[in-house]
DNA sequence: TGTACATCAGTGAACGCGCGTTCACTGATGTAC
DNA sequence: TGTACATCAGTGAACGCGCGTTCACTGATGTAC
């Protein structure tokens, strides 16, 4: 083909939507962003988003889904495969606060959106159970590291791996939401001090 | 006066409208959520809506106001008194457990208008210092009730107390989120095990 | 490689519904005698 | 307590803007020869 190509591939042009509405959506919230922001931040033309999407709510639930797939899954898979490298739970906990994590977990990049579109799909029954269902696994993945952590330091977790893995689930969600309300109230390690805090009185 | 009331007082209207805003903006959010919706909620016409209020942004700014100047201090301020009541911290922590605690927490009690109202407030550099503000009031009376334990059982908190407030504060956002998204996912009592576990751990 | 044609991705004007807001009104409440 | 009047809380029809969605179109890309 000798042609260059002036227009953006079909998947180009998806992909451009879906940023701009990630964007648009953290910045006004799912109901205020207008489908004429978002494609001036994508640099098309309303025809191009309807040509590319159904209606509104169908880009919002293909970022629900992209949101939990990808960042998500992403970040829970990071934090086992850095569990996998690292023979002392220790370096593993410090090695969680990495930039690269951070940019990867969804409520730390962008938490903003990350509410946004856990409210949109609370309120969509078929789009909850994804998000119960994601939930569930992450705790199961979760407590199954301390598991593995109390078994190679042959020690007990009082109150059990369960609640554990919920302790710093739960604290992981609501620090995002503090660091978000102020930035000021949080250290950038604050995440790994605490769960390294956490660790030695649990193994102790 | 002989004559029979027929209509509510003017204070009455108010607090309709707020209480039915609350539930609507719960159900579907503050965007989304119509004047209309609101009225009819409330059993009034829109002219009555007006009659009372400026705009619409201006009843969310009189939700919030009325969400961290009651729901939130009023829990945190009935905590303070359960910390008073009892010599004991362990049948303190029990006691935060109760169903009038539970009542009092924002989060606890309608999670969904919290995030929503929260989000609003972010997006408002006005309220996002009322915001902070509040937390960081909060964290200070947390740290407050904290160090009050620590010294009457004479240890000392692993990692400061600082940092155990801030993290019984993001699990106890966090953790609504959770059960939020997941209520089988959580025990009733979980918030107080937990806490119960880690007051043990930071004093033995 | 070049040409002719078919397809279809993206354009942008137009449509119409829904929602925030206004306003002329009505009748209940407050006040003075 | 009863009456006459002023005030103003609440009514609901009307307005018009903004937004989601549609559609006739254009010109770039893909294909066949």
């Amino acid at each position: 083909m000798s042609r260059v190509r002036t227009r953006p591939t079909r998947d180009e042009t998806r992909h451009r939507l879906l940023a701009a509405a990630a964007d648009v959506i953290e910045r006004r919230g799912v109901a205020a962003a207008t489908i004429e922001d978002i494609c001036e931040a994508a640099g098309f033309s309303r025809g191009a988003f309807y040509s590319n999407f159904r209606a509104k709510d169908e880009i919002v639930l293909a970022l629900l889904d992209q949101h939990l797939n990808e960042s998500l899954s992403e970040s829970l898979s990071e934090t086992e495969r850095l569990f996998d490298r690292y023979d002392d739970p220790e370096q593993f906990i410090l090695a969680m606060e990495s930039p690269e994590r951070q940019r990867n977990s969804a409520l730390g990049f962008n938490p903003m959106l990350y509410m946004e579109l856990t409210l949109f799909a609370l309120r969509n029954p078929a789009n909850r159970t994804l998000l119960v269902e994601r939930q569930r696994s992450a705790h199961a993945r979760t407590k199954r590291i301390i598991e593995l952590i109390a078994e190679r330091l042959d020690v007990e977790i009082p109150g059990g791996a369960a609640d554990a893995a919920t302790l710093i689930m739960a604290f992981d969600t609501g620090l995002s939401m503090h660091a978000l309300i102020d930035p000021e109230s949080c250290r950038p390690t604050q995440f790994s001090d605490t769960v390294l805090t956490l660790h030695r009185l649990w193994t102790s």
